[in-house]
Order: structure tokens, then C-alpha cells, then sequence
DNA sequence: TTGTAGGCGTTATCAA
DNA sequence: TTGATAACGCCTACAA
């Protein structure tokens, strides 16, 4: 078991000074060509690479920038990790991933212990608990101590960063458009609860294209799904509720839903009560899944670009940290989503 | 902006030495109570922490372990690093992230970069490409270097390191032993080529399967599907190669795939000759994912643990790192499966 | 052409 | 009780 080997060891091996060493390994031309020849063949053999930590130290700059994300087992977050560690890797920087789980707290820990020196910057979606509280100070802290932040997703309006957000506004006004124009008058919405942003933009969404079509939003026909985790228990009750309101609704013949687990959902309801899609009923999602693309039928979405999200997001923050872009201001990039017909849809 | 305050300024601030800061923080009895107390509030007010780069390089540790898996966005292995960032985070390590896309290449340099001095050890699932070439000379190295590894999933036998494994084959087996014990006669294989560790033992479980019940294993029905990213295309390949050999077959009862994409493509195949699930066919697959749950029929599947995996292989690893466990001596885990009934079973 | 010295932020040892 | 010094590994301005 040999360690790294050193600058420090090299020169004393070759009884040259560690200056010395380290302009050859730089090819300065300040050292003459024998030394400098010797040098950097003594240091392939031994297969040295300067320490990275030592140039953190050196440098103030760690190459490494924080992705925080509320989960990972999920495919709009992986395929935005995806991307950043593509565009980050290709511009020589390291990714450290750190989870919330949608808690506060944890995002705060997270944040600090890599604030003291690990990262350069930082690129995160928030956490529900964190829009929720809206408490916000371990954000505005490092953004105060010169680390910059770029958010996507989940962003937090009052602050100042860099954001790159879907114009799920948009994407949800698309969506529903899509439904209305292949013929659907009583369209069911799926959402989350009101803080969650990107559940309010994309209700907002379903409810401009059914006013542009002159409908009027029937309340009995939005159900704000009280999650917090998606998690099995919570989607058996938005079963449940979907159930209920199909019963007292029997005209519903569209469903809009911001997430494509609820789509699903709808789905197995709808398949329980015999009604067909898309003859009967027809479907679309916002996602950016596995599931729209193999569940049956295959569901209709608008696919919100995660991979390109995520570059975006890795491109602007790399951007300011190697100074291409000016510290002092902060834009706010709309990725547009685009909708894929499958076979959920007439 | 203000920067993150040092030992250096607080010395300067308080008029007093770095090293009696160093140490007043450290609530050191050395150093008068007064002085301490003084230097603490001030270290309070101003926020102060120590720098992670600089205890890094002091200590020659970085407190943080670098995961190199082939691909993010797949439910398995983020399941995995799930698993690894909640230990991770717990014993007060941070988490890199390096994906291979099952390259070797890119492996290969995702390696070499968090070597110099960034990472303590891997927890590493090896590429296919890498796996197809046998070349592990960078694992070797590190290896010697003293970087432990700690290999899960896609696991090099030739290679002394700590390993986590699913027990694939014995996995495969009771799936298959299911689908015969529910009357299946004539099962349907679909694997990977035989160089993709996991697939090799699945396809073994399921040979020994049908050989403890006396059923001859035929050539015909083991599809072998020549993907190595599961694209669309290679999909839609294996697709074809499923609706042939049920032409051809038409006495096939049950399918056993070693994962769920290609359980559910071969349900697609099924659906569109009418063939009904779990009635004329049987399904199990191998898998870890969000498809399983929420297709239709939903899959019956051979659970592998994923997070149990990622907890297990960071503990390992951490266990070497802080010394809890003998440098020299390589541990071989297996994470034992089970099986989830779901309805594509009788 | 080569070497010395100082510093990045911290800790530990030893001296005052 | 406090402080000076060296060291972790590297780089660079300046001196020799």
C-alpha cells in the first residue's frame, strides 16, 4: 500500500526543492529542460496528482458545488442530477448530493455543514417544510456569505438567485387545452395543497384554459391531495376521494393531474368503475416519468425537461463561480415543457 | 458579504493567539475560564466554524465517500444512495456522486478525480462496459492506495474489497419456484447477456428452479436481450423477440424477467394478443421500482432491498474508515430478497 | 536556473 | 494560562 506521493517527496528524492518540482510538473520555463524533463518523468512513474484538497485550501475554491433536493428516488430529481453532473463533470467540477426529505431541518444541516468549505455554490429545490415555514434564514445567510445559490422547481420567490423554473403555468394551461380540444367539458384536477408553488401555478394553468374556453371551474372538481410524501397510505386516500367524486360526478370525462402517481391513481379508479380511456375518460399529467410511458393505457404528459433543467441550473451557477458571469445579477431562466401524446388521450 | 470568520481574525479581533482560540473553542481547560468564555461568545456572534478544507488536509481525512454508480435515473439505485446519504449523513460524511453511464471511460476519470485527495473511499456498482473489458486497474490501484471500496450490486469477485450482493440467484429462484408452485409449466425467460453479473445468476436461479422440479429448461424460451442502456429502441427490439417466441410458443404460461421494464414490455405483448394476466399468464420479475406498483396487472416482484443495500455498504465502509473494523479483512454481504404478491400472480 | 519564505485554516506540541 | 512553531500539500512572489 504506497500513498499519493507528494511534491515534498519528490524532491527530496531528486534533491531538488519543491518549487523546483512544482514549476517542472508546469512545464515553467524558468526550469532548464533537464530538470524539468527528469522532474515530470519521475512524477509519471510515480503517477502524481496534485492534491485537491491542498488547492482547495490554496485556492479558496473547491470545484465541487452542493445539489440539494428534497428526495432522489424519484425520476424528475435524478434526471436533474443527471444533468448537473454531466455539465458539471464536463467543466471539472464535483457533485455532493445532500437530501432533505422534504424536512426543514435536515435541509438546514445539510446546508451548513457544507457551507464551512465543501462547495462552491449550490443548486437546490426546497424542501415543502421549508416553503411551508417559510423560514428562509440558512438560505439568505449563504447567499450573504458569497455562495451562490441557483434554485429550480421549488424556488422561493423573495429571494434573490438565480432560478430556473418550468412555466408550469404554461404547461398545465397546454395540458388542459389539449383535453378541451379532443372534446372534454368536466375536467377533474388533481393537485396538491396550495403551498406546494409548482401544484398552485399548475392549477392556475387548468383554471386560465378553462376560463379562455369560457367553462366555469366547478370546486367540486378539484381535489388537493393532502400529501406531503406521496407515500402508499396517502394515495390510498386520494383513491378514495377520486372515487367519491366520480360518484357524485358521473359527467366528469377528463382528468388533469400535476403528477403522474395521482394520473395513475385516477386511473386505477377509472378501470375499477369499467370507464374506458380515452373513450370515456381521458387523461393527462404533468411528469417527467417512467410511469406515463409503460402504464396502461400509456398516459399523455407534459414532460418538464429535467435533464435540461439540470444542466441549465450547473451552467449558470458554474457560469458565476468561474466568473463568466457577473456576481451581481440573478436570472431566471423558464425551461418550456412540451407535451407528449400517448394513449391516454383521443 | 461577509466571508466566514477565521481563528486568525478572532485572534486579531480579541488580541489574543490563533492557538489559544483553538483550543478556547474546544472549551480546552487550558485556557482560562474568562478567555474562554469571552472567545466563545464572540465565536457565537459571529457564526463562526471551522473550515472543513483545512481539517480535511490536517487530518488526511475528507469525512466524505464518493459513489460511483452507472446511472441515477433508475429507481434501484437511487434507492441505493438513498440509503448510502441516510448513514452517510448520520455518522457525519457527506456524499459524492459520480455516474459511469456505464462507461469505462468515464468511470475510469470519475475515479482519478476523487482520488487526489476528495473522497476516503467508494461504494461503487461497476459499469458494463467495464465489466465486458475486465480491466480494473483503476480499482486496483485505488485499492492500494489505500482507498477502500466497498463494491454492491455489480460486483468484481477477482477484486479483494468489501461486497454487498443481492443473493440474485436464489432471488430468481423462489420467483420462478412461485410461478411453478401456481401451475406454470412453460416460463418465459428474459435476461440480460450473460457478462451482466446479475443476469447471469438470475438466469441461474431460474435454471435451478425448474431442475429441482424436473422441468427441462428450453433454449426457446430464454430471451437474452441485447441492451446495454435499456433505450427505446432496444425495448422495442426486445418487444418484437417476446411476440415472436409466443408465436411460436403458444404454451407458454408464465414469465420470469429480470427486470421490470422487461416484465412489463412482455405484458405488453400479452395485452395486445389477449392474452389475459394472471389468468393464461403469469408474470414475476426482478425489481426495485415504481413500475411494478402501479402497472396493470400490478407485478408480482422480487424486492431487492435497494435502501437496505446503500445502509449496509456505508456502514461497511465507515466501519473501515473510522477504524471500527480491521483495515485488512474483506466482509461479503448478502442482502437476502423477498418476494412482494402482487396480481400478476395466481 | 534554482531556492526560500509565506500563506491558505486548522491543530498539536512544546516553550514561555 | 497563553503563545510560538511546525505541519498537512500546494503555489508563487521574490531572492539568490
Amino acid at each position: 500500500m504506497k500513498r499519493k506521493i507528494t511534491l515534498k517527496q519528490i524532491a527530496r528524492e531528486l534533491d531538488v526543492s519543491i518549487s523546483t518540482v512544482s514549476k517542472a510538473l508546469k512545464d515553467s520555463k524558468e526550469i532548464s529542460k533537464d530538470t524539468r524533463q527528469k522532474i515530470q518523468a519521475f512524477a509519471k512513474l510515480y503517477n502524481y496528482r496534485p492534491n485537491n484538497i491542498a488547492l482547495s485550501l490554496k485556492n479558496r475554491k473547491t470545484k465541487t458545488i452542493g445539489v440539494i433536493i428534497p428526495e432522489i428516488v424519484h425520476h424528475f430529481f435524478a434526471k436533474v442530477i443527471s444533468g448537473i453532473e454531466q455539465v458539471a463533470n464536463a467543466r471539472g467540477y464535483n457533485v455532493i448530493i445532500g437530501l432533505s426529505n422534504e424536512s426543514f431541518d435536515k435541509e438546514v444541516i445539510n446546508i451548513e455543514t457544507l457551507v464551512n468549505g465543501s462547495i462552491d455554490g449550490f443548486i437546490m429545490s426546497v424542501a415543502k417544510e421549508t416553503l411551508q415555514q417559510q423560514d428562509y434564514h440558512h438560505l439568505i445567510e449563504t447567499i450573504n456569505q458569497g455562495i451562490p445559490i441557483v434554485m429550480f422547481d421549488r424556488v422561493v420567490n423573495d429571494i434573490l438567485c438565480d432560478k430556473i423554473i418550468v412555466d408550469d403555468t404554461e404547461g398545465a394551461k397546454a395540458a388542459v387545452n389539449r383535453l378541451i380540444e379532443s372534446g372534454c367539458k368536466r375536467i377533474l384536477l388533481l393537485t396538491t395543497k396550495d403551498y406546494v408553488n409548482v401544484g398552485k401555478l399548475r392549477t392556475l394553468g387548468y383554471i386560465e384554459a378553462l376560463h379562455e374556453h369560457k367553462i366555469e371551474a366547478d370546486p367540486q372538481l378539484i381535489i388537493k391531495a393532502k400529501d406531503t410524501h406521496s407515500s402508499d397510505k396517502e394515495i390510498d386516500s386520494l383513491e378514495r376521494e377520486i372515487e367519491k367524486t366520480f360518484e357524485k360526478n358521473n359527467d366528469i370525462d377528463g382528468v388533469f393531474a400535476v403528477n403522474e402517481l395521482y394520473a395513475v391513481t385516477a386511473m386505477k379508479v377509472a378501470r375499477k368503475k369499467g370507464i374506458k380511456i380515452p373513450e370515456d375518460l381521458q387523461v393527462v399529467s404533468f411528469s417527467d416519468g417512467v410511469l406515463s410511458k409503460h402504464s396502461f393505457p400509456s398516459l399523455t404528459t407534459v414532460d418538464q425537461h429535467g435533464t435540461e433543467i439540470g444542466e441549465t441550473a450547473a451552467n449558470l451557477l458554474i457560469d458565476k463561480l468561474d466568473e463568466i458571469e457577473d456576481e451581481e445579477s440573478f436570472t431566471t431562466k423558464i425551461i418550456k415543457t412540451s407535451l407528449i401524446e400517448r394513449d391516454s388521450t383521443k
